[in-house]
Order: C-alpha cells, then structure tokens, then sequence
DNA sequence: TAACTTTGTAACTGCGCGTTACCATGTCTG
DNA sequence: CAGACATGGTAACGCGCAGTTACAAAGTTA
C-alpha cells in the first residue's frame, strides 16, 4: 500500500501493468476466475518471475498453489493505475482518426468517456459521434472548464499540432496524447504521450529487412 | 554499413532511428541542411551523446566542427530501416480507423502505399478510400498473392482479430500491425507489433494520478 | 595560425531485466 | 492424514543498455 507512495516503481513495471489488466479482463470475460505467473506470463510474452516481481512491488495478491484471482488482480491494478473510477477525455479533431478513437469499445471498457469532441471545419459542427456533438474550436475552453476533464486527445492534422496542445494545457489538462508525427512541446507538469504509426512502422521495418528468424515480440 | 551484418545492434537504437528521422525530414522540409548532435537532441528528447553512439553502429556520418548532412543522414537511416524503398500495405477494416489508416498523410512520406483494403462489410465493397476500391475479406488470399505485400495491417473488431491475422500470415505477409487490443498470436518469421490507444493511455493515467496525490491499493 | 566547434570513442556508473534458486504456503491424491 | 505437487514471494547474481563525462581528432572561422 505505502510501498508504492515510499518506493520508486520503474518505469517498466507501470508499462507492463496495462498489458497485464488486458489479458486479465479477457480472461475474466472467459470465464476465468484464477491465473498463474506462468500463464500469465505466456499470454502476455512476459517471463512469470518478472511478473511476480513487478506485482510485489504493490503487495501481494497471489495463493501459493493456487496462482492470482483474477477478478482481485484485475481491481488491484485497476486502483494501482487509477483507472478505478471513470476518466472524462476531451478529444480535439472530428475526422476518421478522431471518429474512431470516440467510437474505440476498449475506452469505455476501462472507465475512459470521451465527453467533448471539438474541430474547426464548419461542417462537422453539431455532427454527432456517438453521443457526443461537435463543438467549435472556440469552444475549447470554456467546456473544459466547466467539465473536469484532465486527459486531451490531439488528432488534428500536423500543423494544427502545437496550438492546439497548448490550448489543451491552458485549459488544465493534465494529460495528452499526441496522435501526429511532428513533436510538440508540453509545460511543466503535463504529461506528454507520442503515438505515431509510422515509427512503430519504420522500427518493424528493420527486422523485416534483416529477415532473421528470431521471434521479435 | 557492415557492422550492422555483424555486430548486435540495440533494440534501443532502432527503436530510436525512426524518432531521428522524423525530425529530420521536418528540418529538412524547413529548407535546414545541417544539424549537429546537440540540436538533434533537443528536438528529440535524446542525449547527443547518445545519438552519436548510436549512429556509429552504422558507420560514421557526421563532419567534426559541422555536424551531420541531413539529406545524407535521411538516406542513411532509411537504408538502415529498409525505408529507401516502396513497401505496399495490405490494411484490413475499412472503418473509421481503417480510413484513417488509409488516408495518413505520414505514410505516403516513407515510401508506404496502401495499395489493398479488405472488409466483410457487403455496404462497403467497392467503396474507394483514396484511390483504393474496398475488396471482398474473400479475396485477401489472391490479391495478396499478386502483389508483393509483406505488410498487413489488422483495423477490424477484436473477434475479427486472429482470423483475419492468420489469413494474412498464410498469405504470405511478413510483418503484422495489430491495431486491435487482443493478443493475437502469429507464426514463426512473422513480426507482430500491437498499438493499443487504451493500454498507453493506461500507462499516462499512472502519473496523472501520483500527482494527485490519489489514494491507491 | 589560433580559437572554436563538433564528431567519434573510450571509460565509468547506475539500474532494470532476466534468470536461478529456494523457501513458504497452498492444493490434491491415495 | 500424510506426502507429493504446484505456485507465489523473495533474494542474489550477471548482463547489457542508457546516461554521463572526458578528450583527442578533425573540421571551421577569424
């Protein structure tokens, strides 16, 4: 409990958390009540001394014997990552990217509700996606303000990248993910998340060119 | 450029090559020849130190007192990568994510071209997305064969996931981008890469909630 | 020529990861 | 009930990568 207030946790092991909680939620929905590092550790390509480890790092949730109930395990990390209470996201950029991730079924699965979506092409303004309407760019801040929203989404095209990471931060979220290629720059305080295919892309590009047959996962 | 037959390369350094890129092709689309290390850095996030290690894997590129030619150090790393060529795309889903997939602007600048999409969806065949017609899920085994495709791309719903998977892997494809949050599982010789949007925003969620001061497990 | 810039590279350190090992603790079988 | 078996918790070790410092070599500039 304290360990985690007290101890530094490295950054890997909050990587992998997410990665476990996936599996863990399958396997619940499978009807799944208990999981052992080991096959925990196939499904997820982990080594299960690793898992154990990184899990002790917050308590200890297993059985010996028995291995780790999942639906505990599953509330544990939950809490551990702070995804046991519902997140609301602000989503800026209404095109194809922007409609899909508002529509992704894992987001609500995990307590995340995309509760503004905003753009600045006159004709998707008041266009519904999902629930939610399109707003105005304008409008950015001021709904912002009035919700409580601390997670930002940037699916804009490039160049529209900075300005609008620097609304977002102004407005007071906390949290952004940057789903364009170009680099933005985030104040103190908020933090920043790259996701750009084409690097993901070009790295496994490398591997297909040396075209050895090592496993790479 | 014969070290890298011989000698073991990080994966940290490919990791990182794609991240040089990117900025250098953004410098030298704002009309900058020349970068040194520590500029380099700067824009990536890299120690200059780090990124000087990392390109002597490959040989030694930069002038002393200079820095590096970037329009030789682009051609550099895409030789590296394998990115000085076309590669052709197979993209499967023609859904929101799908399309926007097809439509990424970042794809185009790195020799990528979608170049075949497939969906089950009866009302979507034969709709074009950029240039490209929307194929039959049938016909992925033949159009694939036709064409030299080695990259596929997985854009459809989670319980889509492994079959369409397989059937790529079958086809011949060597590379797989998984854009769905199942774990699904490929073949010997076959690269798989997941990019879960919900597992990274997992990740950033831990922060934002120690910042808080969040009570936690 | 002299001062300055920047790369290439060596050396050192810290640390996360993978692995091994072993005990403690639980289940299962006969 | 007793013993065999399975599994988590934990310690210890080694490896390799990342970060840093340092400095000589090579080039530029004045």
């Amino acid at each position: 409990m304290d360990r985690a207030m007290t101890e530094r946790i490295p950054e890997g092991v909050i990587e992998r958390l997410p990665a476990y909680l996936n599996i863990l939620i399958q396997l619940r929905g499978d009807g799944v009540t208990t999981v052992s590092s080991a096959r925990l550790g196939e499904l997820t390509a982990v080594n299960p001394a690793q898992i154990r480890r990184d899990l002790t790092h917050f308590g200890s949730f297993g059985k010996r014997g028995v291995g780790y109930d999942i639906a505990m395990l599953v509330e544990r990390i939950q809490r551990i990552l702070g995804a046991d209470h519902a997140h609301r996201l602000a989503l800026v950029g209404a095109g194809n990217l922007g409609s899909a991730i508002a529509g992704y079924e894992g987001l609500r699965q995990h307590g995340f509700t995309v509760t503004a979506i905003f753009d600045n092409d006159p004709t998707k303004i008041g266009v519904r996606i999902g629930e939610i309407a399109v707003q105005p760019l304008e409008e950015l801040e001021d709904t912002l303000r009035g919700q409580d929203i601390r997670i930002g989404i940037v699916a804009v095209p490039s160049e529209a990248a900075q300005g609008v990471t620097d609304r977002l931060a102004a407005a007071g979220v906390r949290v952004i993910l940057n789903y364009t290629p170009v680099i933005v720059r985030v104040p103190q305080g908020v933090t920043l998340h790259n996701t750009d295919p084409v690097q993901e892309l070009l790295h496994t590009l490398y591997y297909l060119s040396r075209r050895e047959g090592v496993a790479h996962v």
